[in-house]
DNA sequence: AAGTGGTCTAGACCACGGG
DNA sequence: CCGTGGTCTAGACCACTTC
């Protein structure tokens, strides 16, 4: 497995830090240093500290050095989203899908207005329950265009369905935008989930483009009030 | 105002896209094209270049070059959150704030966690309600260590706090972590805001960092159920 | 003054895409 | 094959912090 000189350092600098080789608040070795150590250039090195950094590991400061942040204070991973869901399963919650609905859909107004199809293209259709620990809170329906996904079955939708796309067919997704909002209930989620008796729901509707800036699928993901959580972490930019 | 050369670059590239100089789905010059217009290093052009791909004016193909991606898909400012109160004032809407509680307070068990303060740390608490075409739909609580803001008025937290502390204080903001769930109603937010009769609150916590990785300011921003979107634009890391 | 990270340069080689 | 973007190098100068 062949991968950038940069890459690898930056992950051997992680390890260091999750060991605790360096210890929260304390400062790494200067890049200097750290060329001399891993006997290759600067701008490498940087490119390096550059990850940690968004990554949110360390914090660099001109004139003093890079420091080691304190990342137990950040409780969960430091980057993207957490779904109720991924936390249940590290904490070692049982949790089931069930696939409600599966199959080929003509493409109607409403998914012509979210997925950018004509009226005459093919879309998988897939809705599924997510369970745990015995209650289903998290409604998934997930739309993809036929022409990205020739082959799909109703077994890999028990699974990950983004493992399959990824891993099996090679697609590569290069960005994604995110809407949250609140909703009122759809019979369709009182049909599949259990609700108590709340009124509302969250609605987490995800676009996601591939490398060429198309966009192929379309997923809605509905939460349960209770049981929503949603993680950010951000660094400044420009 | 002396700036660095590729966010020149990347500003006077954003234009040009932004102006039409270069259509959606069409093709920039190649890296040593830009090389020779704006009389630089290749690096340099990178730098501006991933600036671009990060803000998600381009999409870079290895091997083909880089094409303009059609930002008008993106409805909103294609990076980070946009908060309803920002929605509204872009679509001209009426907006003002009610300073509810402006004091100083010894932090309590609750703050000393949230801001991992100690029990003798002096501690600024403003509470804000925000109008919205005459409803009061968003309330936020804000809370600064002294040690960081050790001056503060009720006219300046009447307009925007963030701006007095980036401008005015000079304090410069590395990082923040936003975690976003739904809460029961708490007598306060019954006090203080138009909830119509709503049950839930969506309640966005913000814990805001210093250059220096020390935790300065937590924030709680509560939203009516019915008003609260946020937006997230991602680009795929490692 | 010495050490740090931030920027910039000029040049090299690579992997990928398309003719 | 050539042009593309991706990586890597060695060296330079700057701005900032600390002594």
């Amino acid at each position: 497995m062949k991968e950038n000189k940069f890459i690898s350092i930056y992950e051997q600098l992680v390890d260091k830090i999750k060991r605790g080789d360096w210890r929260p608040n304390t400062k790494l070795p200067s890049e200097n240093e750290l060329v001399e150590q891993y006997q290759t250039s600067r701008e490498t090195i940087r490119k390096a500290l550059n990850l940690l950094s968004q990554n949110g590991h360390i914090q660099k400061m001109k004139g003093k050095g890079s420091f080691v942040l304190d990342v137990s204070r950040f409780d969960f991973p430091v980057s993207g989203l957490v779904s109720f869901k991924e936390v249940a399963e590290k904490l070692g919650h049982t949790s089931t899908t069930i696939v409600k609905e599966f199959e080929l859909v003509k493409a109607d107004q409403d998914l012509c207005t979210q997925l950018g199809a004509t009226k005459k293209d093919l879309i998988w259709k897939v809705v599924r329950a997510r369970e745990i620990d015995g209650e289903k809170i998290i409604l998934d329906k997930d739309f993809f265009h036929k022409k990205y996904v020739p082959h799909l079955t109703k077994d890999i939708c028990k699974g990950s369905i983004y493992e399959y796309l990824e891993k099996d067919l090679g697609l590569k997704i290069s960005f994604a935008k995110k809407e949250i909002s609140v909703d009122e209930l759809t019979d369709e989620d009182k049909c599949y989930l259990d609700l108590k008796d709340y009124e509302h729901i969250v609605v987490v509707r995800n676009y996601v483009y591939l490398e060429d800036a198309s966009l192929f699928q379309y997923t809605e993901s509905r939460h349960r009030l209770d049981k929503f959580r949603f993680v950010d972490f951000a660094r400044r930019g420009i």
